[in-house]
DNA sequence: TGCTATTTGATTGTGCACAATGTAATGTTG
DNA sequence: CAACATTACATTGTGCACAATCAAATAGCA
């Protein structure tokens, strides 16, 4: 049962054995599985996060959504932009606090809920995942979020 | 224990209850863990991918690394263009058949490979997982993977 | 054999992701 | 209150990720 293959890589550098690369390849076999489904809002998956928290909250600031979703000005910055063009949202400066940009639900992106709402049951269905699997890989992996950041 | 906010999202449209925002913005915390350890070999976490497949099988075509990483042309042709260009792989043809296009590992890849063996132990450290938490988690992601592919 | 269909990469364009740097506003400290 | 540090974003540059399109090579078939 031995491999006598030339190069004999520890078995911790193959990639089967790795946690990171299913991580990696499942996280971007989800966003495409929502492809479709946000092809219809014409929105992409990191523009339909914004949108699910300023649904629950309908103004925060870039330095939140950054801290809620992880992400940096780098990434946000354009996106809310693009975002703004097609007034999903609305961008402007704190008065008072001039270093701060306030995000605000435009009507578009208020519009954009109720014909969301139907995702995430789609989204579930196209898993064939039972509830308990479901739950016990979420809240695995809400914890190893919660443990990393 | 009611929510009166303005906007009431449905539970499933809520941030806190999908399955897909953890393992996107994990995901991207493990690349990030990984990254000082592959900057020190001046490599992305995509490239070192390539390099543990190629370490594993010194040869193979630009479809089959695809085919494993579930990466297509568009991602991976660049990506080894920028390893051909510091020597870390090379790329020809296939006499046999001039559409595909074989990668193989050259010496300087090839070096690169005692230097990462100490990463996947260095990066399960900086997890604080227990081997049955990490299995058990692994091998959930593997049966998502191969359940979505 | 010639014609069509498929396969394999390459290319183009858009949108993240993030490191590094810059800048204006706000805090803080002596 | 002036000097300095910190904060919140913006900008720049690089590298994925992927949809869409294209071109060349091969396979399959009438």
């Amino acid at each position: 049962m031995s491999k006598p293959a030339t190069p004999i890589p520890s078995e911790l550098l193959k990639l089967d054995n790795q946690l990171c690369f299913p991580l990696y390849a499942v996280s971007r076999l989800f966003t495409k599985a929502y492809q479709p489904l946000l092809q219809e809002l014409d929105l992409t998956y990191p523009q339909y996060l914004v949108l699910l928290l300023l649904w629950e909250h309908p103004e925060l600031t870039v330095k939140a959504l950054g801290e809620k979703l992880l992400l940096d000005s780098g990434t946000l910055t354009p996106l809310l932009k693009r975002m703004e063009q097609r007034q999903l949202v609305s961008r402007r400066r704190d008065p008072r606090d001039e270093r701060s940009v306030i995000i605000t639900l435009a009507p578009a992106g208020q519009a954009l809920q109720h014909r969301a709402e139907c995702i995430p049951e789609a989204l579930l269905a196209k898993l064939q995942l039972s509830p308990d699997e479901f739950n016990q890989l979420r809240s695995q992996l809400t914890r190893l979020l919660t443990q990393l950041s």
